[in-house]
Order: structure tokens, then C-alpha cells, then sequence
DNA sequence: ATCTATTGATAAGC
DNA sequence: TGCTTATCAATAGAT
């Protein structure tokens, strides 16, 4: 394509050789421009010329590191260092770990259980009852602080009330006496509302004890 | 250049699309290798077709691998960097998420959960019963899976003893029955050894159905 | 895939 | 480099 046809070797001719690599490096340049436009293509071209200098040319759509990414995963080839190397381990390691620690969370709360063998189903089981028997005595130690707390409330009712009628005698007092009871009232009963779990192990087992 | 000029703009109709894409990408292809010959450059061309089929081109003289390193020194473009930088995010967000994962897994475990709160104690508690509930349906399904198949094979070991009777004038069977009979019985002793369990849900919980 | 009429790319020259 | 142009190469559309 030309005045004449050329063979294709390399061109002796420095000059010309350097002249036709730029002619020929901005056509395909061009042609990688239209295939990318034509036909929905992601093209990475990059040019050295023998000078050292380079040229390059990516998709708009992309960037040359997805390309790389992309190229990475699809040809298996290793472009990346042992560093790399050793990151992408680490993430399939992991992704490995997560996947089994998902599968024993959904095993733990009832799914996907269908496939699970006998023996599988023993060790879950295994699993469930300490989770459960922790989690009660966790509770009950709960429901002990909370009577303690409640005795220790109730001591200093009585203290207070005491006090109150000892003092019955000087009016000036009362308000301020008052409201402090009613102020330690309210206290216990916000406490209450956050815990009601503690009262709806009453059907406790007898033998929880036994297990420990 | 063909029977009719045509706009740089994607090819619409599909068929057509993929065929100017092969056509182009080997015209390409074609051009980098005479760059490669005639003007001693070094040239790489990476095409992913909008299928995600990858074509690559490299020149005979180099790598890809080199090119790059080529490119990072030239362009000041960190590809390396880059690369490393998503890796380590993807590694940290992995991390985070398995964390997170192990957590539960311990809680529901029954381990750590002394510092829980009430409210995630209740969260736990309802994990824990769901996964106990739906495990319990499980081994249930098991035992009368088991029930069922014990019948079967009682009733297949009458209708063998009752054929053994009928036969026993005829000495010459005695050892086929008698051998067929004994290998029925380990194949049911065998099917128990493994479902223990199942004889370890008698205390079953009356009111299971109701869950359900 | 293969075939061609056309357009596009480019070698040589300036 | 850029422009010109004769020539060769690539390819669009049809088969």
C-alpha cells in the first residue's frame, strides 16, 4: 500500500524506517480507536520504538490496569510479582475461611441443613447446646445481679422512708425527699426494660447447674 | 475501505458487529507484527471482544512482562502500585468481613458473650432457639425415617423366616437363606451405629410441632 | 469461509 | 514532521 509494495523486514534505511514507524504506529493507533467504537472492544496497544520512545493507546471505557486484570485471570499468566503473588493467595485464603465460616453460621441458625449426615448433625447439635447453656447462664447471671440490684433498692427505700417519717416534722423538707424516691423508682424501672428477657426464662430447666 | 464507506460508531446489528470485530482484530494484529518487523519496535496489543474473549499480540523480541516494567518506567504511571493497593483493600475488606463472621460464630458458640448487652442477648437467644427448633424438625425427620426402614426390614426378615420354614425340607438352600438372613441384620446394625443421636432425642420436647 | 468492489492506508517524493 | 498521490492492503457487504 504505496507507491510500492515493501517487503515486510526491517528497514535498513534509518530515516525511513523512522518516518514509516510513525506513519504506521497512528494507523494502528486509528484502527484500534475504530474497533473499540465499531465493536464494543476493550484494546490496549502500547508502542516502543526503537529510540526507547513509547505510545500508547486504551479504550476509553477502561484503564490499563483492569486490562491487565482482566488478562491476568483469563490467560493465567503470572504478570505480577512474587508480592502479588502472595496478596492474591492471601485474599483466595481467605475468601476460602469465609465461605466455611459462612456455611457453619447458617448451619448454626437451621440453614441449609438438608444435607447434612447424621455425625454432621451430632456436632451442630454439640454446638447449639453449649451455645444455648452459656447463653442461659449468661441469663441467670443477669436475673442475680438484677435482685441484688433490687434488694439493694429496696434496703434504701426503706432507709429513705424512714428517714422521711423521722423528718415528717419540718415541711421544708418534703419535697426535696420525695422526689429523690420517686427519681430511684424510675431508675429501677429503665433498667427493667432493657433486660425483659430476664423474665422470660422462668421455665428455666432445674438441671441447667449440672452442666457447668 | 470496503463495498461501502461506514460510520465509526458501534455496529448495531450483532452479527455484523462480530464479524467486523475479526476482521479488524487480525488486520491489527497483522499491523503490529509488520510494525514489530519493519521499524524494530516493541509492541503489545491486548483486545478483550465484548464477549470477554481476549486476543493478545506481543513482539517476538520482548515480554509482556517487560513492556510493563518498560511502561512503569517511562509513563510514571504506578501500575504495580495500583494493583497492590486494590489487592490490600480487597484483603481489608475480606478481613473485616470475616471478622465480623468469626464474632458471631463464637457468640453463637456460647463463647465471649460476657460482653454482651441484653438487647443482643435477646438477638442471640432467638439465633440460638431457631437453629435448635429447625435441628430438632431435622433429626425427627431422621428417626422416623429410621422407624420406617426398621419396619421394612422386620417385616422382609418375617417374610425370609417364613420362606426358611417352607424350604427347610430342602437341605440343599439352607446355607443361601440362612447367609441372605444374617447379612440383612449387620446391614441394619451398621445404618444405627450411625444415627446414634436419634436415640438421644427421646426426651423430645412435646410441644416441638407447635414451632412449626 | 470466500469473493470483490470500494475505501483506507501508506511508500515514496517533496 | 506535513502534504501529495500513485499504489497496495484492508475490509464491508454479499454469498
Amino acid at each position: 500500500m504505496g507507491r510500492g509494495k515493501i517487503e515486510i523486514k526491517r528497514i535498513e534505511n534509518s530515516s525511513n524506517r523512522q518516518v514509516t514507524y510513525s506513519k504506521r504506529r497512528n494507523g494502528i493507533m486509528k484502527k484500534a480507536k475504530e474497533i473499540s467504537v465499531l465493536c464494543d472492544a476493550q484494546v490496549s496497544v502500547i508502542i516502543f520504538a526503537s529510540s526507547g520512545k513509547m505510545h500508547e493507546f486504551c479504550s476509553p471505557s477502561t484503564t490499563l490496569v483492569d486490562m491487565l486484570d482482566q488478562y491476568h485471570k483469563l490467560s493465567g499468566k503470572r504478570l505480577w510479582d512474587a508480592k502479588h503473588e502472595h496478596l492474591d493467595n492471601e485474599i483466595n485464603r481467605i475468601k476460602k475461611e469465609n465461605d466455611s465460616m459462612q456455611i457453619e453460621l447458617r448451619h448454626l441458625k437451621g440453614e441449609d441443613i438438608s444435607t447434612l449426615n447424621y455425625k454432621e448433625l451430632m456436632v451442630l447439635e454439640e454446638a447449639l447446646e453449649n451455645g444455648v447453656s452459656t447463653l442461659k447462664a449468661k441469663q441467670m447471671e443477669f436475673v442475680r445481679m438484677m435482685r441484688k440490684h433490687n434488694e439493694m433498692i429496696e434496703e434504701e427505700n426503706q432507709n429513705l422512708q424512714f428517714k422521711l417519717r423521722q423528718l415528717h416534722l419540718d415541711p421544708m423538707d418534703d419535697n426535696v425527699m420525695e422526689s429523690q424516691g420517686v427519681y430511684d423508682h424510675q431508675g429501677v424501672a429503665d433498667y427493667e426494660a432493657q433486660m425483659p428477657f430476664a423474665f422470660r426464662v422462668q421455665p428455666m430447666q432445674p438441671n441447667l447447674q449440672e452442666r457447668f
